[in-house]
DNA sequence: AATTTTACCGACCGTTCGGTAGGTAAATAT
DNA sequence: ATATTTACCTACCGAACGGTCGGTAAAATT
């Protein structure tokens, strides 16, 4: 949907609906013909784009013939190729701190947060407790939208390398450790 | 500065003039006799920002009275308590991704950022080569900041808890870690 | 073939936006 | 005491906002 890269783009507030027939090619009122209201267009926006993410992003978690370092990196490195994408930075973590007070759409963002914490929890789990898996995942994603946040202020592509290879060689620290053990 | 309130509050684009105006209790055109505009006023904003939270914040990195992981955990905790403050979260980062892809305000923010990285370094320092206390300190910024999310979303400050708890630990393992190395 | 529904348009609604013009009363400078 | 500057007001500007209106041409239903 266009009206996706444009709310991304632009942020929520700053993008009016004129903008978004326009890019879409309608008039204003065709676009209303489809959604009621504003609101319920980005909700509408939100839901495709968590879509997207699932499919292109997450789904690599499952893609089991990779072995979990290799799936690892494969999936923050599409995230990655999105954020870096117009520099625009991870979609959901923008309209979260945007809206954030309100909380006009946590819902969704808290649901596309926690799936994608499952997924890499999923990976990591290979090589520790799921518990461990859990927490690390959710760990990692804090960083890794921070490191985001480092990279739209500079344009410095290496804060999200250097997450990536931080983030690497943490998992194959565990996968050694976790195979130390089981030879014990 | 109540400007400073109603900017956080609501971001940038969703704070009008009138509404700053009536925050600080003034007309519309009174405010544009201070500021000439939106974006001047809201410069000076940050600039206000930035130092109380040079003051309030990073100053607790030179209290050399106390041992550097009581200092890592009291600067923290200040930002904590500034990010629980009506659920708003950082300042900087909020603006940064609203207002990130045109870059408005970058130069400003990117100082934030790069002061704050510098005091949490300065503290780190005494335990561990400066070039490692510089990207850790990177990292734990990115990191927290990525909590500060997670609690904007969730409303639950454990995710900054466990954060300020994961940072301090690593510290004091890498205190130890130094001690044992000037043992030698 | 007649009817209904769908998709869309140009024009317009009241409101709010960022910003300005002109005036006034108090403080300051001379 | 007079002149000037400062701080602030009411009233207003054109543009843009989110959203609605009545209408139309094509597609789908009957």
């Amino acid at each position: 949907m266009r009206c996706w890269e444009e709310f991304h783009l632009n942020g929520y507030y700053n993008t009016s609906m004129q903008k978004l027939a326009a890019a879409t090619g309608l008039q204003k009122a065709g676009l209303y013909h489809h959604y009621p209201t504003k609101e319920d267009l980005m909700r509408r926006v939100m839901e495709f784009a968590l879509d997207q993410f699932r499919s292109y992003v997450l789904a690599v978690s499952t893609e089991l013939d990779l072995p979990p370092e290799q799936r690892l990196e494969k999936l923050l490195r599409r995230h990655k190729k999105l954020a870096i994408l117009h520099r625009r930075g991870c979609f959901f973590a923008n309209i979260a701190l945007e809206t954030g007070r309100e909380g006009l759409f946590n819902e969704v963002l808290k649901t596309g947060m926690m799936d994608w914490a499952d997924a890499v929890s999923k990976i990591l789990s290979e090589y520790m407790p799921a518990g461990a898996a859990q927490s690390e995942a959710l760990r990692l994603i804090m960083e890794y939208e921070g490191a985001v946040l480092f990279y739209k202020l500079t344009a410095e592509e290496e804060h999200l390398e250097a997450f990536i290879h931080r983030a690497v060689t943490n998992l194959k620290r565990a996968s050694e450790h976790s195979i130390s053990l089981k030879q014990v």
